[in-house]
RNA sequence: GGGUGAGUUCCCGAGUGGCCAAAGGGAACAGACUGUAAAUCUGUCGUCAGUGACUUCGGUGGUUCGAAUCCACCCUCACCCA
């Protein structure tokens, strides 16, 4: 089977993900896909840090600013959807760019994760949690344990959410959280040559990801969180940061000097999760963005491992 | 110049004679993650050695079997009166 070769441009956020998609994309005729699960959203143009008309070069970005707020998204609408664009971007005769820092979003679509069908359901999920409020965690823990104990083993009693999940996935689909998961693999139908973007010195990408932070605030970032707030929004997009660090500060609880560090704080927080999540993935090559003199350098260094890839496979 | 209060481990902050390397929180670091994932959860967090040792609670000295905790003096900060 001939797999569909993909570029993944994965890591931190304000690692400067975005722009060297752009870049790649120029240089081997492709087109980005976003794998972010906030910059699907309409909206949010500067929290999310989308990339802007000038900075995206004529580049078709596809996964990217579709999804009114008020819409709920999942993993596995992602996969699905995201699908559909690498095969046409393929079909296209152009090279297909993943970028983005949603690890769960890049891994269950390129590694073709099989998710169970119909192991998705609110009302359930809603009784659950209703329980685990009036009998406790425990009470559905043991439940779980019943159920699944090789998956119960696993899960810490504070986890109520993926507890929660376990069951729902057995209540609605009569498969077990770790029978799914042994069902989930498949081969993948793409080859993928990951490049991941970290820093030697972590307290660079802080800076970064501080420096980012303000420059938001100067662009709007407040009017943008203002008018966001006032909008009625699903829980996957009221996740974001940026509108909840900035709410305190709209109540008049904070100073906005206050809510701007915290913003910056949850952005680093988040930055640490995000190479948590990544640095797993073995299959990465890893480019260390405070090691070159010029960007141009490290383009180019991205370009190289891309080439190298290509040559291995004729 | 007089008075009062305060100085605790990276930060905030509890601790008023042994149960204190010192509650709690934050930060930081490390990890998990299969349909909410920018979410959620876990571990470590004075230094070594791994059921023990060593150094720490503004400084110096003292009391005591034993002090972050009591006393004296000193330094610093805050507020109040002059």
């Amino acid at each position: 089977m001939n797999k569909i070769p993909v570029i993944a441009v994965v890591g931190p956020t304000a690692s400067g993900k975005s722009d060297l998609a752009v870049e790649i994309c120029l240089e081997f005729n492709g087109e980005a896909v976003s794998a972010d699960s906030m910059q699907i959203y309409k909206g949010l143009d500067i929290s999310t840090a989308k990339p802007t008309e000038e900075e995206k070069k004529g580049i078709p970005h596809h996964m990217m600013d579709f999804l009114d707020n008020t819409e709920s998204f999942s993993v596995a609408e992602y996969q699905k959807l995201a699908g559909e664009c690498i095969r046409d971007i393929h079909s296209r005769g152009k090279l297909p760019v993943i970028v983005g820092g949603t690890g769960l979003y890049i891994d269950t679509l390129l590694n073709n994760i099989q998710l169970t069908e119909d192991s998705f359901n609110e009302a359930i999920r809603e009784k659950l949690l209703a329980r685990a409020e009036n009998e406790g965690i425990e009470s559905l823990l043991d439940e779980l344990r019943e159920i699944d104990p090789e998956y119960a083993g696993k899960m810490h009693p504070n986890n109520i959410k993926r507890i929660v999940r376990a069951l729902e996935v057995w209540y609605s689909s009569g498969v077990t959280m770790t029978e799914q998961i042994e069902n989930s693999r498949a081969e993948s139908p793409y080859d993928v040559c990951f490049i991941g973007l970290d820093a030697q010195d972590r307290d660079f990408l802080y800076e970064r990801i501080n420096r980012r932070v303000s420059i938001m605030l100067e662009n709007g970032l407040e009017a943008e969180a203002k008018d966001y707030l006032s909008q009625k929004n699903t829980a996957t997009s009221s996740q974001a940061i940026g509108c909840k660090e900035l709410k305190p500060y709209f109540d008049g609880e904070i100073s906005l000097s206050e809510a701007a560090d915290n913003l910056r704080q949850a952005t680093r927080r988040y930055a640490k999760r995000q190479l948590t999540w990544f640095r797993r993935n073995k299959e990465i090559n890893w480019i260390m963005i405070d090691k070159y003199e010029s960007k141009t350098q490290m383009i180019n260094e991205a370009f190289e491992i891309i080439r190298k890839r290509k040559g291995e496979k004729q």
